[in-house]
DNA sequence: TTATTACTTGACAATAAGTGTCAAATGTAA
DNA sequence: TTACATTTGACACTTATTGTCAAGTAATAA
């Protein structure tokens, strides 16, 4: 099971790159990128679209492992985890069926 | 399809409790539940914990409404919604299965 | 009508969380 | 050692969250 960090840092050091050069790219310290890389801060969606560009990611991948990411650090540590999912695509569904006006 | 703030009021209203009472169980103030119950805004886990206290509602039924919510209103937007819920389902699964040591 | 009661609204304050910079420390290799 | 890449932690800035308060609306009773 790969975390966003994980895929990120294989994917910049297959291709060679260092953080400064990425970082430079995503326009933040490269501080920022070590941490987001071992999972020690969270990207922002933001930087997941620069990251995608540079290190030719498919965007929308990335962004699933982004929101999964996010999301499943929010519930693990809750015993009925699985049912919220359950209930949250329900929804979901329901929302994208009847939108809000606005 | 029932949010939280709905099925707090309804507990509420069905015990003919004022807003007043049941925020003063909860420590805050009524305009804040009413904003809950009419979902302008979000209620805090120690809210949900004391509302199934005080309004009769299984706690865990009420987190998962809560924390579904919560999910379902982050996600709703992306067209690649469900299967950002998939993925999430097996990385809680995985860090169940692999606890981090702390 | 006025008074009372319940609820709602919006401006604002306090606090917490997120996002970033920087410089020093650490690791690694020539 | 020197040089370079990365990591770490202290700190500052910004944004989001959580709350208070007082004035507003709505409904009802006197």
């Amino acid at each position: 099971m790969e975390t966003v960090g994980q895929i990120i840092r294989a994917k910049r050091e297959s291709q060679g790159l260092l953080l400064r050069q990425v970082a430079a790219h995503l326009d933040i310290d490269q501080a920022i990128l070590s941490k987001i890389e071992r999972n020690e801060r969270k990207p922002t969606k933001e930087n997941i679209f620069k990251l995608s560009q540079i290190l030719k990611l498919d965007k929308d991948e990335l962004l699933i492992q982004f929101m999964s990411d996010k999301i499943a650090y929010e519930i693990a540590d809750e015993d009925c985890a699985s049912r919220v999912l359950k209930v949250a695509e329900k929804k979901v569904k329901y929302l994208r069926a009847h939108p809000i006006k606005s």
